[in-house]
DNA sequence: TATTGTTATACTCTATAACTATA
DNA sequence: TATAGTTATAGAGTATAACAATA
């Protein structure tokens, strides 16, 4: 990250961590923080490779799907089908994927990686993976597991539209 | 969010979940599955509000902090300071927040909420956490709080710059 | 009539560099 | 010389509506 102070951006005022009151309690507030410094520390540090968090998730679900439908992927991935649409043809015109219509349903466009595509999935998996252990060094390896293991929970959670258990059976969650 | 299938987006072709392969080993990538998904509920449920996430987070630290200063609050909510500037300039045009240069250190601007930011935070605050709980109403209260005591462990471990262990004392990680 | 994928477009959030005023 | 905040700007990611092709 350019723009940063010697010491890394903090300010010697900043010693005394500011108090968060009830933002402490909220897991959205956290989950955001999070993403957001993961991101940063992405560029802070793989700048300059090829593949984004976003386009190796890509590249990485297809290679485990071969054949995959361009709308299941997008869900998959919890992105929106038009911006798929537009990762996937910048993943097409420089040689990472390739996409057909399917014969079983011609309005399906099944994803193949090609060759290209599967040697760039394959030299940056590691480096993926020992960044994801770098981020995490602070929890132990038992907490890891734990906080993985709860992330794919909630996110599976959060799939389907939301709702919360009230009285006998399920309907959408009130706010106030 | 406008524009889904009656059935919430979800069509029968997407039954089978996607294989994930190694994503599923990668704490970033569920991090920001969770926080994507998250902005898309906050946007279905609560569109119409003045208060979005960042805005509301905002204006709640700033009520714990009276007086902060603008680039610690940014720091605190990984934001960065010119992002902050921009949102500050909009939250004081619309009247939730004062701010003044301190009589410390002319260069400091401190923060206050107006009245009336204190009352959008106060009656934003319940809707906000009952979202939350209900965001994660698929976990149980232990599991609620576990992950979110992770996730506190895990902001604050990233607030610095990376480092990981290796041989005596710290050193920059390496990634391959 | 409904669904898939696409096109076009707008909006929000984040990142970077350069400037000012203060220290 | 360094720091706090600002201005200006660019870029990435996401959201929405409307359309053609297919079912």
């Amino acid at each position: 990250m350019r723009g940063r102070t010697s010491n890394g951006g903090r300010r010697a005022a900043d010693t005394a961590p500011l108090e968060l009151g009830p933002l402490n309690e909220l897991v959205g507030f956290h989950v955001h923080l999070v993403d957001v410094r993961l991101y940063q520390i992405f560029y802070e540090r793989l700048a300059g490779r090829a593949l984004t968090p976003g386009v190796f998730s890509t590249l990485l679900a297809i290679r485990e799907n071969p054949g995959v439908r361009h709308g299941a992927l997008a869900d998959a991935l919890m992105i929106q089908r038009p911006n798929m649409t537009t990762l996937i043809n910048r993943l097409q015109r420089d040689g990472y994927v390739s996409r057909r219509p399917s014969a079983d349903d011609k309005r399906w466009v099944v994803l193949f990686l090609t060759s290209k595509g599967e040697r760039a999935v394959a030299q940056t998996l590691a480096a993926m993976a020992a960044n994801d252990r770098a981020i995490t060094s602070e929890l132990s390896s038992a907490e890891r597991r734990t906080l993985l293991a709860l992330l794919r929970k909630l996110a599976q959670g959060l799939r389907a539209p939301l709702m919360v258990k009230k009285g006998r059976g399920r309907r959408p969650a009130t706010l106030a």
